[in-house]
DNA sequence: CATGGTTGTTTGTGATCACATTTTTACGTC
DNA sequence: GACGTAAAAATGTGATCACAAACAACCATG
C-alpha cells in the first residue's frame, strides 16, 4: 500500500465486501500498532515516513532483532537453517523475477523462522509491529541497488548460525538490519 | 486491575454507560497493544504473567529505556531534572503512604519525562506498550520490599543526567528497570 | 480574479438488533 | 455422589441506522 493514501471505513468495508464494523475494528487495530495514522478527526492515512521515523524504525530493529537471534541461536538446529537458506534462495529468485511483494514477505519469513525459536512471543510481537510500520517504505527499498546486499547479509547470518558464534550472529542481524533500512532514510 | 480477571463487552459497556462499540473498539486496541488477552473464542482476559513474560517484558525495557535515556540526554536540561526530582520526591511520600496506583503512575511518569526529551515517538510508544503490559504486575510489585530501591536507582540517573554521564546514565537506567521487574519474577 | 460564506455531501461515532457460538446451569442416569 | 447431556443464558460478531462534525463544492460578493 502506497504511504500517504487516505482511507474511509466505507471504503475498506466495500472493497472487503464487508459492514463497516469489521472495517473500524481492524483500523483501530492497525492504527494501535503504528501502522495506519488518525487524524483528530477520526480520518485513516497510511503514515508518510519521513527521515526521522526510518532512523528510528531501523535503530529499533538494531536493538530488538539481534537480540531476539541471540535467544534463538541454542535452539537453531540445522532443519531450521535450511530451511532458512531454502527461504534465501527463493529471495534470490525473487529479486531476479522483480517480484517486490514477495521479496518482502520473504525477507520477513527469512527473520521470523529464526525469531520462533527465541520463544519469546512479547519480543516477536513487537518486531513485527515495527515491520508492519516501515512496511510501506520497505517496498520502496525494492528496486534499489541495496537489496542484493540482502542475500550477502543473509549468508554470513547462516554462517554464524551454523558456526553458534553468537557475537557474529549479532553482527550479522545488525548489518542486514542496517543495510535493509537506514541506508533507505539518507 | 487484577490479573486473570475475564471482561465481557456488556460488562464494560455497562460499566462505562456507553454502548458496546466503543467498548468493542477500546478492547480492540489494548489487546493489540497486547494489555488484554482473547481468547480463540473472543473472550477478552487480562493476561496472567508468568516468570518468562516477566523476564521478557523486563528485558524489553532493558533494551529500549537505556537508548531512549541516551537519545535524550543531550537535551536534558537543568529544569527537566528539576523536575524529574520533583517527581521521585513525590514517589518517596507515595511509598510511604503506601498508594500503589499513585507509586505506579509517578513511576511512570518519571521515566517518561526523561523520555519525551529522545524526540523518538515509535520508540517511546514501544515502552509505554510494555509499560502497559506489565501494569497489572506492577501493582503486585508494590508491597515488595524492592520498592525502596527505586529511589535510590532514581538518584542515580539523576546525579548521571546532571554530569551528563552516558554510559553511566544507561548503567543507572538498567539497574532500574531489572531491580523493578526482573526481581519480581524470581 | 480572489475570497468568504453557504449549502450539500461525505465520514466517523455511538447505538441497537439478529444470529451463531460458547459457556453455564440444571437435570437425569448410572 | 459423579458424570454426561440437554436446556438456557450469555457472549462476540456483523449489519444497519441516526446523527453530528468535517469536508468539498459552489456561488455570490468585493
Amino acid at each position: 500500500m502506497q504511504p500517504g493514501v487516505a482511507l474511509t471505513l466505507r471504503g475498506i468495508a466495500a472493497d472487503f465486501g464487508v459492514s463497516m464494523t469489521p472495517a473500524r475494528e481492524a483500523v483501530r487495530r492497525l492504527s494501535a500498532e503504528g501502522a495506519l495514522q488518525v487524524s483528530k478527526s477520526g480520518r485513516v492515512t497510511t503514515p508518510e515516513p519521513n527521515n526521522e521515523r526510518l532512523e528510528e524504525l531501523a535503530a529499533l530493529r538494531a536493538l530488538l532483532e539481534p537480540e531476539l537471534a541471540s535467544r534463538a541461536l541454542p535452539r537453531a538446529h540445522n532443519v531450521l537453517i535450511d530451511r532458512m537458506e531454502n527461504i534465501n534462495d527463493q529471495i534470490d529468485q525473487m529479486i531476479l523475477q522483480n517480484d517486490a511483494a514477495a521479496y518482502v514477505r520473504l525477507n520477513q519469513d527469512f527473520h521470523r523462522s529464526l525469531y520462533l525459536r527465541a520463544q519469546a512471543p512479547a519480543m516477536l510481537a513487537m518486531v513485527e509491529t515495527v515491520w508492519l510500520q516501515s512496511g510501506p517504505t520497505m517496498r520502496r527499498l525494492y528496486g534499489q541497488k541495496q537489496q542484493q546486499f540482502a542475500s550477502i547479509n543473509h549468508r554470513k547470518i547462516l554462517a554464524a548460525l551454523r558456526a553458534g558464534d553468537e557475537p557474529g550472529l549479532r553482527l550479522a542481524i545488525r548489518e542486514d538490519v542496517i543495510n535493509g533500512l537506514r541506508l533507505l532514510g539518507s
